[in-house]
Formats: C-alpha cells, structure tokens, sequence
DNA sequence: GCCGTTTTCGGCCCGACTGTTTTCAGTCG
C-alpha cells in the first residue's frame, strides 16, 4: 500500500505522544521523554501538512525541537504509515496501558506499579481492581486515591469516542477536497467534537463518485457501500459517510444531512402543516418537487429564511427566524485582531518580533502579548521587572515595523484569594490584562466563584480568560457559578473570553449562548504559543456563532481606535470584595 | 532526543500541591 497520503500530523504527533508514554513507563531520561511530548506538540500544531509535503518530493522544514532522529521517524511514518520506534516498545506493554495515563492523577510511575503488582492493563482492570479495594493495598495508594481514580475511570468509560473538531478537520478537509464534498454533520455546526464526518456530493453519476470514496488512500474498512452511499472507517479511526444526490436535491440533502436531528424533525412539521412534504430530496407538494437545489430555498419554501448551521440546535431559533430575529453571526473575517498570545519570553516558542509578522501575515491590525505572570513558575512567568522590559521590546518593534500593533498585556494569574499576581503599578502601565486561573482548580464552587468574581473587582482586569479552565475529554471544567461571573462581568466591564485552543473550546457553546442573552462582551483570543497557534482563531469563531454572537458583541471585532477606547473606558470600582 | 557550543558533552522551564509518607515521591501545570 502507499500510505503517503494516509497520514496526517495528527498521526504523527499521536505517535510521538504514544512513545512518550511509553518511554516514560519504562523510567526513560526524562529529558528523552520531553523531546517526544515537545515534537508532538510543534507537529500537532503545525499548518503545513507534512506527510502531504514529503508525498510531494518536498524537503521536511527545520522545525524547533525535531532534529535528525526525530526528522527520520516522520519520514518513515510519511513513507510507510508506521513507526516502527513504536511498535517495538508496544510490544514490551500490554495494549491498553497507555489509556491509564490519561486519567487525571495517574501518572507513569503509579501506573507501571498497577501492571506489576496488580496486573492492571486496561481501563476495566482498573475499575475493577479499585472496586475490589484492592488499589489501597499498594505502596503509594490509598483509599482516597483508590477512590478518586475509580471515578475517573467511571467517568470515561461512559464516553464514546468522538474526536475534537480540529483533530477532525485534518482529517475531514483533505478528503472533502478529494470528493469535491461538501462536510456536512455535527463538523459544519461547529460543535466541540464530532462523533463521525458526513460528507456530501452533488452528482449525476453516484457510482463514480462512491468508488472515488471507497478507494480513498485512507479508507482502512468499507463498512457499507450501495448505489448513493457508502461508510467507511478511516486509517484515524474515524467513521466517514457519504451520500451523492443530483444537484437540484443538494441544498435538501446538505439541511438533511447537516442536523441537528430536532432541528430537521421542526422543519418538518413546519412543511406538513404547509402540506408539504420535506425530505433529503427536496421540499414536495405532492409529487411535485418545489425546492431543493439550495439550503436557501428549502427553508424558504417553509416560511423561513436562512438559518445558519450553528444556530440549527433548537435553542430558539425557529422562533427567532419566523420573527426575524435570527442574529448576524460575527465571522473570522470581522476580526481585527488577538488579545492572548505567548512568546519565547515564557512558555510560547516564537519571539515577539515572529509573533508579530505572523499575525500581520494573518491580517490582524493588532496582536496583544500576554505571557504568563510569575506565579507559573513552570513557564518562568514574567515579573515586574521583565514584563517592563517586554514593553521596552514592544515600544521598539511598534516603531520598526509597519502594519501591525503590538499591545503590551499579560496572563496574569488569579492566585487562590482572587488577587492578581503582579502589583497594580505593572497592570497599570499596560494596554490590556487577561487574567486566568491555573492552579486550584479543583475548590469547591462557592469558593473558586468567590475568587474568580474577587479578580474581577480588580479595576485593572480587561479579559478573563478560560474561564472554567476545561480541557476537552481531559479536564472537568472547575466549579464556578457562571451566571454569577457573567453578571459580574456585565457590572465591571470585564470581557469573557472565548479560547480558541482545539482543547479548550471555553467558555462553551452553552456559555456562548449565556454571554450573549447576559449582553456581556467577549474576546475570542487564539491563546497562540507559537505562529501555527494564530490559525485556531477559527475554532473559537465556530463556538461564538454557536452562541448566537454578532460581531457588535467582540471586544477584538472593534478596530484599534475603538478597542483602546473600550479598554481605557471601565466602570469604576463599585465596592471592594468582601 | 535536542541543542549549542564552553564543538561531541552536559544541560534541558521548576514550584506547588496531594496524599502518602513521617520526610517525600508522584503528579500537575
């Protein structure tokens, strides 16, 4: 097989992963061990397909972190689809080892002591052994610990695998361009994760188009295959659907097919109370096909104008078409700018000055630099000293180069008390402070909203940033009473963001919608740590327009006259935090 | 395993927290 075609970063970062785990159950130099987590990293991130690239006959870029072994092994995954670094280390664990380690509170070293004294391999081992009130009988365990990861194993057996839509979109975009399809599902709602691809082609010869799909380079197992469509699972793991229908049909099939399932049901009935009938093939009456060709047209067949795939959840929005009311979605095009990014100077991998060409090259008329505060150590946050030297560099580059603004700003931590991590007189002097929480994040509700409402009284806070500190599939989010924040937010004039990071995704599509109806202004930041980093700003677009926001709603749709006005223009401080 | 040399070896972001220990290893960010 040529499988050139078959891999895509997101594999190759997977296995780079993969072997890190592994490395570090067998109490590999640590250092080693990095180096793998880093190159996953920088390759899961990065725009340009590799494998496509080598496909190409073109040369591997030099990039931060892969040197020649490394290189080597793309190559070799490029080539052949495998690795075989990997699958030689596979075969000195058993094969569900590596899930273990996901869990929270479970690392390397307390997982190899689960397989060695107790034969735990799996997921289902594990749950089993802490039922058995056997975990507290190793060294380094105890029953709240036995406790704690039976929960967390509960918790994730329960989830069926979906993929998150950035991971997805790797996958989907290549093939979608293949087909000449359009990817309809839960992918063209924006959601956070998708469960499978739908894809969509108009055509008059379905069969061609069919055996085009099944013999797509990726296409690992053919699991149905008839005359207008077919399944398959991909090389990921992913399943894929397509379905060809002759183009006066393809605006019916693309609402059929894009959903939500309730949101078709509602459209439905809306055509049958017209004597209608509505289906994938058109909008009929009787046998008489009276639209169909475009989305645009089926919907108006029904009474309504177009509604835009991310609103089609049933949250409101037939209501809101029928009375026009539906909202203008804001578009990655209407923004100026990003108000959270890194660089060199702390945990990012880019220097200021690659940062600032990057987000020029992406049309951004301003980039705010946000490293991390000093209390991540971890990241060797700044302190006052160095962040004023930070803006010395930023006064420099403003003056040296052209179409583009950098704002001097930080991430500042919100410590356990709610005050901020740097004195008041260093978040004077900046243009824009993005306050976040990352350690404690497990207080209870009451307390962790107590803290996230006290840095908010701060008279120098402008964004607070993830605000529930979620990681998808990885990390709950922290409890916090969000109506309470968001009310707060509305009184103090303090933005909420929304992260653009594929992991992150927070606030939510449900916070989205709460901002939105609470009139509270958002900052849809990319949270960039590298250049590839600015190309996410799509994602935290998909959940904002999810949320029913308009542009009119986006600190950083507003140019920069206008952004410096919003900034320096907060309420005064209405009463100290009790 | 990478990187940058002080050029072929030695350093590589490190402090806080947790549950477990009884002085700290493991995990996290």
């Amino acid at each position: 097989m040529s499988p050139k075609t078959s891999v895509h970063n997101a594999d190759i970062a997977a296995a780079f992963d993969e072997i890190a785990d592994l490395l570090e159950l067998e109490g590999a130099n640590p250092f080693r061990v990095r180096a793998y987590r880093n190159a996953a990293r920088v390759v899961g991130e990065l725009q340009l397909d590799l494998a496509a690239r080598l496909a190409e006959g073109g040369e591997l870029p030099k990039l931060a972190g892969i040197g020649e072994d490394l290189a080597a092994k793309i190559a070799e995954m490029g080539a052949t689809g495998r690795m075989h670094a990997l699958e030689e280390l596979r075969t000195h664990f058993p094969a569900g080892i590596t899930e273990l380690l996901r869990l929270p509170g479970l690392g390397p070293k307390r997982a190899a002591a689960l397989h060695d004294r107790l034969h735990v391999d799996s997921l289902e081992d594990l749950k089993r052994a802490a039922r058995s009130g056997k975990l507290r009988e190793i060294p380094g365990f105890g029953e709240r610990s036995e406790q704690k990861l039976l929960e967390a194993v509960e918790a994730r057996l329960t989830k069926s695998r979906r993929f998150k839509l950035a991971v997805a979109a790797q996958y989907a975009e290549p093939l979608a361009r293949y087909l000449g399809a359009t990817v309809a599902g839960s992918y063209r709602r924006r959601k956070e994760t998708v469960g499978d691809l739908d894809f969509l082609v108009a055509s008059l010869d379905p069969a061609g188009a069919i055996e085009r799909f099944a013999g797509y380079s990726e296409v690992k197992e053919v699991l149905a295959r008839g005359t207008t469509k077919a399944s398959v699972v991909l090389a990921s793991g992913i399943q894929a659907d397509l379905r060809v229908v002759p183009p006066e049909s393809f605006g019916a099939a693309l609402h059929y097919f894009t959903g939500s399932k309730a949101h078709n049901i509602a459209v439905r009935r809306l055509g049958m109370a017209l004597g209608l009938k509505v289906n994938e093939y058109g909008v009929f009456r009787g046998t008489k096909r009276i639209a169909g060709a475009t989305e645009e047209s089926v919907y108006r067949a029904v009474g309504l104008p177009y509604i835009e795939p991310e609103l089609r959840e049933m949250q409101g929005e037939l209501q809101a078409a029928r009375e026009g009311t539906l909202p203008t979605l804001v578009a990655l095009a209407d923004l100026k700018g990003d108000l959270h990014a890194h660089t060199s100077a702390t945990d990012g991998r880019n220097t200021l000055r690659e940062m600032a060409l990057a987000a020029k090259a992406a049309g951004m008329q301003y980039l705010a630099i946000t490293d991390h505060s000093r209390h991540l150590a971890m990241a060797r946050g700044l302190d006052a000293t160095r962040l004023a030297r930070q803006g010395r560099e930023i006064d420099a580059l403003n003056a040296s180069l052209g179409g583009i603004v950098l704002l001097k700003g930080i991430e500042v931590d919100i410590l356990e008390d709610g005050s901020l991590d740097l004195p008041a007189e260093a978040l004077a002097k900046l243009d824009v402070v993005v306050g976040a929480v990352h350690g404690k994040l497990d207080l209870a509700r009451d307390r962790q909203t107590r803290r996230v409402l006290a840095a908010m009284d701060s008279p120098h806070l402008d964004i607070l940033a993830h605000p529930t500190g979620r990681l998808i599939d990885e990390r709950e989010p922290c409890e916090l009473d969000m109506a309470a924040v968001m009310r707060k937010a509305r009184e103090r004039g303090v933005c909420l963001e929304i992260n653009s990071q594929p992991d992150r995704l927070d606030l939510n599509d449900v916070h989205c919608r709460m901002a939105r109806d609470m009139g509270v202004t958002v900052s849809i930041d990319t949270d960039a740590h590298s250049v590839d980093g600015l190309a996410d700003l799509r994602y935290g677009v998909g959940q904002a327009r999810r949320g029913w926001i308009g542009k009119e709603q986006v600190l950083n749709a507003r140019p920069l006259a206008a952004l410096r006005r919003a900034l320096g223009r907060k309420p005064t401080r209405v009463k100290e935090a009790s």
